[in-house]
DNA sequence: TGGTGATTTGGTGTATTTGCCAAGCGTTAA
DNA sequence: TTAACGCTTGGCAAATACACCAAATCACCA
């Protein structure tokens, strides 16, 4: 295990960890359809504006979005659709699980 | 956004934290290759050893990974084998990052 | 039964994350 | 220029995550 492999786990964490929030989660899901302004977002989500801003912040330091000003609004879309992949693992995890304790159940 | 889709986000952030950590994303990625006991797992990552059985008991809980006892030992496997996915796209994040930064550059 | 190795659990101090409020800042409209 | 709008930033309290130590548990063997 040396610092090489260590750091490259380390950036790789950053990127997850960025994602590991609901209502960022949420955000990326929205992006992935189309670009959206932070109000949008804000109303989609339904947090304080400067929460929101915030999540955005993590995302954007992340490299998971990007944001554009145009006049005064600012608007977000997804740097790398992969993302999306997070969710359908994340599914597939709980689909598992759910099947799991399904047949626990019906066991007894 | 009703409440159904809150659960559903919160859920799958579950998951995303639990792999939020460069120990535990590390962990994965050895399980993916094959099963591997705690004392096995403890050396790849260094940690103390109480530290690395609760990163896998994260990692269980949220259904990543599952136990099997054998004798004195506790062997971990991959419960969901496309968690590896999580690690393309966030190789593709850091990518994308990286070539932004060298435009950059490169451009002065 | 007592001891040893393998692992988990409890407790504690510290660091990080989160959400909200208030203040700041750039852009557009009046 | 002043006001309004859209967004970001600073600051703070509460919640959560982390790593380590010590103690408990459990399987196995002498």
């Amino acid at each position: 295990m040396n610092e090489k492999q260590r750091a490259m786990y380390e950036a790789r964490a950053r990127i997850v960890k960025a994602l590991a929030h609901p209502a960022r989660l949420m955000m990326v899901d929205e992006l992935a359809k189309q670009p959206l302004c932070v109000c949008d977002i804000r109303e989609l989500v339904g947090s304080d504006l400067s929460t929101v801003s915030k999540h955005l912040s993590i995302l954007k330091n992340a490299g998971i979005v990007e944001d554009e000003k145009r006049g005064s609004q600012v608007f977000y879309s997804l740097r790398c659709p992969c993302a999306v992949n997070f969710f359908s693992c994340a599914e597939k995890v709980l689909k598992t699980t759910a099947k799991d304790q399904m047949r626990l159940v019906s066991r007894k």
